[in-house]
DNA sequence: CGCAATATGTGAAATCCTTCACGAGTGAGC
DNA sequence: GCTCACTCGTGAAGGATTTCACATATTGCG
């Protein structure tokens, strides 16, 4: 077994867990325990363990720092992750203000916008220029970009971030941004989700299957 | 094959697709077209349709204006839909100014929150308080809301929410509220979707993405 | 100390999902 | 009207992912 995508996303899910655990005081942890609390079986926390050699004991589960130290080495945020804000607005000012990252390791260090009555260089947080993004981007070696601006220039505002040197972009703004060449780009569509939550609700009424036999 | 989670949510971005091509004034469309656009393969948007019925002409790809209209009556998006905003914070004021909601026939018909501050019974979209939101609910008939309020109350609140006959919830709280019985939880963890980005970023870097090609 | 209980680690099996490949219509062009 | 290039629809094949199941190791306990 291999790692894909879909394994690292997990195993930041049993660290944040293993975090929320730690505070709890937890010492050892079972796969069962963090399987019920990411969704999954606990064959497979034990297959995901394997495939990057964290190991446990026969009797005794995991040692919760261990587990907790090892992931964190696996998945490189050991350091601080620093990213910027593109598009200050309803959904962008929002992020830059949100607390929850911090605990995560994760600061906003900038804000660009258009908007010269958005800009203030002086706020905890300064928003800039958009113009000024790709020198900050350089001399900040900032390699990710949040990316809250409205559906019309985001992708040109993409192309422009890429340019800039970042590698790594969470998308708000409602087009499908295609990953490449070296390039990560993670899409939330927040409008898509609500339609999808609506749909399924109507097909838990309705029964799945509704096609023709 | 049957109508997976998976297949619904394809069907979605399908439907998303083709409304903006329609008003590009596109009339027909392949499946070459939307697998490109939604970023899988022709095959699959196919297959995707077949599960339902959706048939296009063997050499003359599929109606824009029919396929929407199939797919709207699949998904059941023929009618607006109905949501609240549940924590008119720093996110939940985002998400009920936004104006992207409108376009996928979304309404956010109401905020509520603890905070006697916030309430405002008069503005375009009320906020009132979430003692309210029981009688709200019920007699509106609401089935799906937005839970946007911090971390430690959002448990007890999406079961207060439950209680009053939610069967869908969208939560950003980072926690994870399990689907179950008869009600769809949609969790959006939005700090865990950047420290994905952070570690396939640095796997890439390191070319240890041992995965998919 | 020795035993029994219990959780891990992992090949094998099962399941799920996607792509392949090709027959079969069909519309465009001549 | 005929042809043929082109796209659909779909069973079968292929891959990927998850679960099963059990040998194995360890620990708590009497
Ligand atoms: N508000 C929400 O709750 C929400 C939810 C889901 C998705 N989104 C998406 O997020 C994006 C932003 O939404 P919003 O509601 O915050 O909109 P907004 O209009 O409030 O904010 C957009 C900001 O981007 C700035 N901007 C415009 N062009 C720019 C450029 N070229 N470079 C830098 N900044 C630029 C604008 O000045 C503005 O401040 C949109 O694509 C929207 O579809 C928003
Ligand atoms: N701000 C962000 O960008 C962001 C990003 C990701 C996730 N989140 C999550 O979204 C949630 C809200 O974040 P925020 O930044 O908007 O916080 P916030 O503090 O700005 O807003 C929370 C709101 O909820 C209200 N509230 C508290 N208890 C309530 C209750 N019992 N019933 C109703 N309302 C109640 C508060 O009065 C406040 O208005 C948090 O769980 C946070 O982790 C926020």
């Amino acid at each position: 077994m291999s790692a894909t995508k879909e394994v690292v996303v997990r195993l930041t899910k049993y660290k944040n867990v293993l975090e929320k655990l730690r505070s709890l005081g937890f010492v050892k942890v079972f796969s069962d325990n963090l399987a019920d609390a990411v969704g999954v079986s606990p064959a497979l926390v034990r297959k995901d363990f394997s495939v990057f050699g964290l190991t446990g004991k026969k009797r005794a589960g995991y040692q919760v720092d261990d587990l907790i130290a090892q992931l964190n080495r696996i998945l490189g945020v050991d350091e601080v992750q620093r990213v910027i804000v593109v598009g200050c607005g309803k959904i962008g000012t929002a992020l830059m203000r949100y607390r929850g990252f911090a605990r995560e390791r994760i600061r906003v260090v900038a804000g660009f916008d258009v908007d010269p009555s958005k800009i203030d260089p002086n706020a905890p947080i300064p928003i800039r220029d958009i113009n000024e993004m790709p020198y900050i981007v350089k001399s900040e070696k900032i390699q990710v970009a949040i990316l809250a601006v409205p559906e019309t220039v985001a992708a040109q505002v993409a192309e422009a971030l890429i340019a800039a040197g970042i590698r790594g972009i969470l998308n708000f703004a409602p087009i499908l941004l295609k990953s490449q060449n070296n390039v990560v780009v993670q899409n939330i569509n927040i409008a898509l989700e609500l339609e999808n939550l609506f749909c399924l609700l109507r097909f838990a009424e309705q029964g799945l299957d509704r096609g023709r036999p």
